[in-house]
RNA sequence: GUGGGCGUAGCUCAGUUGGAUAGAGCAUCGGGUUGUGGUCCCGAGGGUCGGGGGUUCGAAUCCCCUCGCUCACCCCA
């Protein structure tokens, strides 16, 4: 019986989790560098955990199911509701700020397609208990650090940066009523992604008044901060969310990283739960969807039960990111190999090679043999083809002299060493 | 949820207007006379042509249904 695999689940061969473990590596290298430090959470939550905030409506995107019991769990969409939850049950005793990262198995109940599957690892980092823009910049500091470290650059992966108190504040100065909003900041975010026709189209069909349209219009074509219009700018509330992201942009240089960050009035982001600067991480060209995102989100901790605590963070999956880096041909190379192959010249001195093999592996060398014990030519195609750095050749002299031969696979040389000094 | 594309060996694909035991390359395994790898040569295994039904003397090929994959839209924490 040919059994299929669950939709959107996925295999990971040799190859493709010498990658994953490549990439985590420098996720986790990365973020340590920074002074975060590594937490999980349990896999399936309880389904209200996500229901409960964002409405009965986001179960439909959720992965979930009933247990023999028939509670409702949901395999988790991301960690941060999880995080919430943790930091709630341990609030009095965490030392602030805190600073957590964490690498989650997670699913999501959705039509599969490009860059999007059912199942997704994200990398995940919080910083929690400090309100001012030193800790947004620190964030995007370490996303940063992240390209870099998995061999991206400026001219590869922008931070585009907006803040949602500016949006709300641009809406406000607008007129723009209550329920036009999620319609306006829907055509924001197709700021990039729809030619200027369709987003002409979409402002008509808007059902804003002429002026605010015009508004709208002026605003979508804002390119840099110092765009901003002195028509916007003269609202007090627009002038205090301009000059918090020119705060943050100070010190985006003072971190040695501005030329990979820019303004960008459409990043907008779905979740609910952001409440001042928000960001993406995109790649230059404009041809996959975001690899980070993230954003400041002071409200969520109280909401969730906790003490009301400032936060923000950002999150990032590593499907995106696998096919920008196979596309620029920066994928990992394999697991490293075998450091020793121990070969028999003889056909009968497996007991021979077994000694051998304990002595490498008790001095905690990689090392393997031929199972199927065929010829010292096949010995060495299987060793070459392990990687092995090393063959030792067991010859039968071995029990007499405790001596073998020990080959450079990349050089070809051969000497002849005691037992002893193997794999010292 | 809506719409497009595609299903032939593990992978990438050929397969002529429907015609005989369905092919190639790569990969895998074995061999090239019992002591040295990455090259080369020879050979083998592996496919109910996604599944079911229909048309036909005959279907990988034509028709219908179905399952799966994929891409875009919607949504996107």
């Amino acid at each position: 019986m040919k059994v299929q695999p669950v939709r959107g689940m996925r295999d990971f061969y040799p190859e493709d989790m010498a990658f994953r473990n490549w990439l985590f590596e420098r996720w986790r290298r990365a973020s340590r560098r920074a002074g975060f430090v590594e937490v999980d959470g349990p896999e399936l939550e309880p389904l209200e955990l996500y229901t409960e905030k964002s409405g009965p409506e986001i179960a439909e995107q959720l992965y979930w199911l009933e247990d023999k019991s028939r509670r409702r769990l949901a395999l988790r969409p991301e960690f941060t509701p999880t995080l919430a939850r943790m930091i709630a049950a341990r609030q009095a005793a965490l030392p602030e700020p805190i600073r957590w990262f964490n690498i989650s198995r997670c699913f999501r109940y959705e039509r599969t397609q490009k860059g999007r599957l059912r199942e997704f690892f994200q990398w995940n980092v919080d910083l929690v208990g400090i309100a001012g823009e030193i800790a947004d910049a620190e964030c995007i500091s370490l996303a940063v650090d992240a390209m870099k470290e998995v061999g991206l650059g400026p001219e590869d992966v922008q931070v585009r940066i907006n803040d949602r108190r500016l949006l709300a504040a641009l809406v406000r100065h607008l007129g723009i009523a209550e329920d036009r909003v999620p319609q306006v900041f829907g055509i924001l975010d197709k700021r990039d992604k729809v030619p200027a026709e369709a987003l002409a189209g979409l402002l008509a069909e808007a059902g804003l008044e002429a002026q605010q349209r015009q508004g709208l219009e002026r605003i979508l074509a804002w390119q840099h901060l110092e765009d901003i219009d002195a028509r916007e700018l003269a609202t007090p509330e627009v002038h205090a969310a301009v000059e918090a992201i020119h705060r943050l942009f100070a010190l985006l240089a003072d971190y040695g990283i501005a030329e990979w960050c820019r303004f960008d009035i459409g990043i907008v982001r779905g979740l609910a739960y952001y409440t001042g600067p928000v960001w993406e991480v995109h790649d230059c060209k404009g041809e996959l969807r975001a690899i980070f995102g993230g954003g400041r989100y002071d409200r969520l901790l109280g909401d969730t039960g906790g003490k009301a605590m400032p936060a923000c963070g950002f999150g990032g999956s590593d499907v995106i990111l696998g096919i920008l880096l196979g596309e620029r041909g920066l994928r990992a190379e394999p697991e490293t190999s075998t450091e020793y192959f121990v070969a028999s010249a003889s056909e009968a001195s497996l007991p021979q090679v077994l000694q051998v093999v304990r002595h490498l592996r008790a001095r905690n060398r990689s090392t393997q043999f031929d199972l199927k014990s065929g010829n010292l030519k096949r010995q060495m195609k299987k060793a070459a083809d392990a990687g092995a750095r090393f063959v030792v050749i067991v010859t039968e002299e071995f029990a007499r002299s405790r001596r073998v031969t020990l080959r450079d696979m990349s050089s070809g040389d051969q000497r002849d060493v005691g037992l002893e000094e193997l794999g010292a």
